[in-house]
DNA sequence: GTGTAAATGATGACGGTTTTCATTTATATT
DNA sequence: AATATAAATGAAAACCGTCATCATTTACAC
């Protein structure tokens, strides 16, 4: 069994091929940032007959599990990338829609002294920075 | 004319029953934070019948005049609040969906240094902190 | 008052996502 | 290896918040 089948059981999922197939486009695809739909065209061009469904089923079993987060951007739709284990935020290209991640350990910690202030527990955060990427800004 | 009208005229739009109600459920609501669904509401227990389509009109409309301010909030829905022109950001209770406003200077100055390091031209950011507020820690 | 552009309401369309349900499949058990 | 059974799948329809269409009504400049 493979690395990745490890992955499907031990969230305790049954290991098939959509499953597989699915973990594995998120895992060679060169971008990191994926849609539902995204996921599903890449499946078709690997000549995987899966259905948008289970696609995003099995995205949002994955987030279930761990193995993916899903991040809800601007307007109602959303992208998966590999969890890593490291938290981390996001910058989006307004013009080409890019993302790109940083870690901030000032904001992070001022986040949890916010949080503490205001008698919240915070279980999350979620933070986007919006702009125009360099290359985008180049072009114009 | 009322305060409310010259705001509406001022934004280059019709002075309309709709429009001064729309405005007028946002300032005396108890909630600040109010959905197209949440007004809509509201004005029917105003005895005002006014279109759904309508109040997603008139929203935009005073969010594009600066009136009002859109909240994408986790998982594709909208809720609107009164633009008073000072920036914040927003903590939210995921068990009552209660929403606080922080402001922070330290975060925002990071925010600008990050958009800068990645040479990105910032144009927006949106930072939410999602956790369980004083009161419903209490409730249980 | 009148003309004209703007605003409204009803309804249908839209897009991303989820549910339904009949069929297929993985896996534990014989 | 065959079988039983719960889980997974695909296709299609349902969903939900939001927006566009279009015929009718209204605000406001003249």
């Amino acid at each position: 069994m493979s690395m990745e089948g490890q992955d499907i059981k031990k969230a305790g999922l049954k290991i098939t091929l959509p499953r597989l197939k699915v973990l594995e486009i998120l895992e060679v695809s060169e971008q990191r940032h994926m849609s539902a739909e995204d996921v599903y065209k890449a499946l078709l061009l690997m000549g995987e007959d899966i259905g948008l469904a289970t696609v995003y089923r099995v995205l949002t079993q994955f987030e279930d599990a761990g193995l993916v987060s899903r991040l809800s951007i601007d307007g109602g739709h959303a992208v998966f990338e590999l969890e890593d284990g490291v938290h981390h935020d996001h910058l989006l290209c307004v013009s080409c829609n890019q993302i790109e991640e940083f870690v901030d350990e000032v904001i992070e910690q001022r986040q949890r002294s916010i949080a503490i202030e205001k008698g919240f527990k915070m279980t999350e955060h979620s933070l986007y920075i919006y702009g125009i990427c360099k290359q985008c800004q180049e072009k114009n």
